[in-house]
DNA sequence: CGAAACTATTTGATGTATCAAAGTTTCCGT
DNA sequence: ACGGAAACTTTGATACATCAAATAGTTTCG
């Protein structure tokens, strides 16, 4: 049955069109000579609009691991885009703030991203775009029951 | 505006999707007692269906790099479920092929896979699983363009 | 107070993603 | 037959995913 070959396809799909997006983000931040990753700035993006979370929490926001999330920010302080310091209240803590290097770099990434969510949705009307937020997020729930 | 927001969050969503939709499998196979990874068993199941493919073709197929594919042969070939031996037309390649392990193991997953895709689209109708399936194909058409 | 439970983070191990570069082998045009 | 393009695959390097276990600091409560 179609439906059934169909359903077969469909978590192919969902892998192909998270790959296709990522690549298309990836190859602007390299053509824009921005040296950081896509989940890298995910992260950045995240500790900018919450800037005092725990890591536990950034990983939560961007659905991470947070072993993955430890790794990430090691890299990003040594490229200078993130500044660790120790957390007087919780020792087992640290504080990380963004620096303004890369406060400038979200803001110059800012249009990019915005361009590239554009590219990708072309042709999409809006309640297709709720309508696929929908259907996705059902899924997530199923999964998790 | 919402649906600048829902545009924002959509490919969050799709990759929360996927990633939670290759938890339920990952799950599945652990309490199955199955020591392949759904990457592996993707590659198994290539095979299966095209059993003279080329890496490549098996790459395309399952939309991995080549590079993965080399890396994951190597491992099911050490757990004995893939074959290698000398392609006698053409000495680039290899000639791969499932072992009768391989097979009874594709066989004893397939009612788990069709459950678990059963279970994550429980409650989407056929047509809302067509629309999706529309939908992320055009989100990967624009990303390629 | 002090042990147990809990929280925040790190580390280790294994596997996959991605891009670039290299290694072979085959094919094709002259 | 020869040289270069093309095809099939591997290797290297770096980054993320995932799960389990280890660290280390904090809280709770008898």
């Amino acid at each position: 049955m179609a439906i059934e070959k169909t359903s077969d396809i469909l978590f192919n799909t969902i892998d192909i069109s998270i790959k296709k997006y990522r690549q298309l983000v990836q190859q602007s931040l390299v053509e824009n000579d921005v040296d950081v990753t896509i989940d890298q700035w995910m992260v950045l993006s995240a500790f900018n609009e919450t800037p005092d979370a725990t890591q536990q929490q950034i990983a939560n926001t961007i659905n991470k691991d947070y072993a993955s999330v430890t790794r990430m920010i090691e890299l990003l302080v040594q490229k200078k885009l993130l500044k660790r310091t120790t957390h007087n209240q919780d020792r087992r803590r640290f504080n990380l703030s963004i620096t303004p290097q890369a406060t400038t770099l979200l803001k110059n990434l800012q249009p990019i991203m915005k361009a590239n969510r554009k590219t990708a949705l072309k042709g999409l009307k809006n309640n297709e775009i709720d309508q696929l937020n929908d259907l996705l997020n059902k899924i997530i729930a199923n999964c998790e029951a």
